[in-house]
RNA sequence: GCCCGUGUAGCUCAGUAGGUAGAGCACCACCAUGGUAAGGUGGGGGUCAUCGGUUCAAAUCCGAUCAUGGGCUCCA
């Protein structure tokens, strides 16, 4: 008797081994219809797999992440099965489903065109239709390599070569296609609905750029046409938040021809880069940080001494000065070193924290450039903190309370990631693993959860990283804390210990905002441009109904501007529905209509960019609470 | 860097049997003096990204360069 434990805790009971689809049938053949998966003990599975023995089953559907990922793994099949039949001679790579539909690189010789998914949609269109059954099979390493070398795809063969030994290797075939995969894989062609090819991209073959270049077709898949529209509006929609649009739009920045990867900030930009700015140095002086500021170019020797030479040339600019060789600095911390070897230090006045608003240039791939996101000159809000071992800790979980609560002001959600050493680092595995259990440490103590990304860390040392997402859910790293042993080593750093000898000191290197720029681009997309009042380059708009009233304006203008708002008044000879559409357009926070009404009575007429019109109220008291709405930072 | 797409007025875009450029918005002028998302009329504005080639003739076809968008990580 076989016991199988299900999502409710109910148990069924089988005489003899049964598959996962049948147990969805016995459940109810509604739920065997929209079957997609299934958990069995944890583990995703397909639907063919045969219960042998006591076990949990949850049935899954559309709605699981798990169910999901059959589905768009099917629909890739599905794919890949069209463009077999409309490119005979394509090899197939690899084609998974992935966080948001699926995708399938392809070795065709001829570059396809967008005109060739329209194609490839309409061959899927009759694979659905004719509902190919799915069928799953096994084969020893020996015949399944021989299998794919026999009908010319190289890329499974490779594949297969490479497995690891103890698989199962396993293929899918539905009608005359078949596929080396791991499945789990829906039961019938059919079962794919609403589908839709999103773009043709070249990806080299596993990730490598020594590898040839594959074509990869994007697509997504849902169980029902309205759920594709709805996703297909989400995507346009998200387009409309795109910080490069909207920096366009609102006037804050530019991107020229003749500085590629360098931004351009306009006044109201600069607004917004002053505020945060102000707000970020207020936020530093609570928590006790010196400010400074290093010089851009400096001596190449530096740059040897610290290892950048080393580890880090490829990303750096070079310029020459009356025959001495200079870089132009990718990083603050050498320029921060040279600050704390400047005096003798005592342990007592440790930590020392040193900030600095530093504009470094690093030289990214051409193609890696993405608005303020990727640039190649930003602004980092770097801190460089000095300290003695037993501080490590203490101060890590310092930097991460300082960075949530920076975060929470702006109401982000973020990811935390943890970056051990990478393969071109510098120094001992003892100082890596030490500093790499500080960092976790940390994280635990604060109970936070966190991804590990192996080897992804800097030459200097590892890190924690703090990712924000930006309107169609890429995430960018902002905040980073780096521990790291070797510039003290390197630069010989000291301090003078309780016991009156010479120490060596740890230090952090860290960001909150991380590079002012790319924070700039994720506060534009999280707000689509409706910055809240605190943040808004223009604050209030006064706009006057006609000539006669211009002078109460001024008047209201000035007092406004007294109090710190930044205020402005449309003087242009429109009529005021033109004039609100102009500044609810621009998502000035509120705009005040004056008229003949407005002017006897001492008031404004209140219409908020989110709400409308808030009608009349006395001019000292919108002030009043213009002043503490700014101030609470909502 | 590599693959594919794109590059026409300040902005958004139209302009394919190749015959030396258009619209809307914005800008300027005049008229209209207007109460919660575009009042009317007129005007100025473009080396069609750059360089080269094919052609009697190129925004249009070809090549190169530059810029820009998507992708190159999520492992059958």
């Amino acid at each position: 008797m076989i016991k199988i434990t299900l999502k409710d805790g109910s148990v069924r009971e089988y005489e003899k081994e049964v598959s996962i689809y049948q147990v969805a049938m016995d459940i109810s053949e509604g739920l065997a219809r929209v079957a997609l998966a299934g958990l069995l003990n944890d583990k995703l599975s397909d639907l063919r797999t045969m219960i042998r023995e006591d076990a949990s089953l949850s049935i899954l559907t559309f709605d699981n992440d798990g169910g999901k990922h059959s589905y768009w793994h099917t629909s890739t099949h599905v794919m890949a099965q069209a463009v077999k039949r409309l490119f005979p001679e394509a090899k197939l790579a690899i084609g998974p489903a992935i966080e948001n539909g699926f995708y399938y690189d392809f070795d065709i010789s001829r570059t396809l065109t967008p005109d060739d998914l329209v194609k490839i949609e309409e061959e899927m269109k009759k694979i659905i239709k004719e509902k190919h059954e799915i069928e799953r099979f096994e084969l020893p390493r020996d015949e399944a390599m021989e299998k794919m070398k026999s009908i010319g795809e190289d890329y499974k063969a490779e594949l297969i070569r490479d497995l690891p030994e103890d698989v199962v290797i396993s293929f899918y075939k539905q009608g005359e296609f078949v596929d080396l995969c791991a499945g789990p894989h829906l039961m019938n062609t059919g079962m794919i609905k609403a589908y839709k090819l999103l773009s043709i991209a070249g990806a080299y073959w596993r990730g490598n750029e020594n590898n040839k270049m594959l074509q990869r077709i994007y697509g997504i898949a849902f169980p029902k046409k309205t759920l594709l529209d709805e996703y297909l509006h989400r995507l346009e929609e998200a387009k409309k938040r795109d910080h490069r649009k909207l920096g366009k739009e609102l006037d804050l920045f530019s991107m020229q021809d003749e500085g590629p990867g360098f931004p351009f900030f306009h006044p109201k930009g600069m607004i917004i880069r002053n505020v945060l700015e102000d707000f970020w140095r207020e936020e530093h002086r609570k928590n006790s940080y010196d400010e400074i500021k290093t010089p851009i170019i400096l001596d190449v020797e530096l740059w040897k001494r610290s290892g950048h030479w080393d580890h880090y040339k490829e990303n750096m600019y070079f310029t020459e000065i009356d025959e001495r060789e200079f870089a132009v600095k990718p990083m603050n911390c050498p320029g921060g070193m040279l600050m704390y070897k400047r005096s003798m230090h005592s342990y007592r006045d440790l930590p020392i924290k040193m900030a600095e608003l530093g504009l470094v240039h690093r030289h990214e791939l051409s193609g890696a450039l993405h608005g303020l996101m990727r640039v190649r000159n930003f602004t980092q809000d770097d801190a460089h903190i000095y300290m003695t071992p037993e501080q490590i800790k203490d101060q890590i979980i310092e930097v991460i309370k300082l960075t949530d609560s920076i975060y929470n002001v702006f109401g982000f959600k973020y990811r935390v990631e943890l970056s051990t050493k990478p393969d071109n680092a510098m120094g001992s595995d003892e100082d890596w693993d030490k500093a790499t259990n500080a960092l976790k440490q940390a994280l635990e103590t604060l109970g936070m959860e966190y991804r590990l990304n192996e080897g992804d860390g800097a030459f200097y040392g590892p890190k924690i990283d703090f990712h924000l997402e930006d309107s169609i859910g890429r995430t960018w790293q902002c905040g980073t804390i780096q521990l790291d042993f070797q510039m003290p080593e390197r630069f010989d750093l000291n301090y003078i210990g309780a016991d009156g000898e010479k120490h060596r000191p740890v230090m952090i290197h860290r960001t909150v905002l991380g590079s002012i720029e790319r924070f700039i681009g994720i506060l534009i997309e999280h707000y689509a441009g409706a910055f809240p009042i605190w943040i808004s380059p223009e604050q209030v708009r006064i706009l006057p109904i006609a000539p006669t009233h211009h002078e109460y304006a001024r008047e209201l203008k000035e007092k406004l501007a007294e109090k710190g708002v930044r205020v402005y008044v449309d003087f242009r000879d429109e009529k005021i529905g033109y004039k609100i559409r102009e500044a609810q357009l621009q998502k000035v926070p509120y705009m005040l209509v004056v008229g003949d009404k407005e002017m006897e009575s001492s008031s404004v007429s209140v219409r908020a960019r989110s709400e409308g019109d808030l009608g009349a109220m006395k001019a000292d008291e919108f002030i009043e609470k213009a002043v503490e709405e700014i101030q609470s930072k909502k």
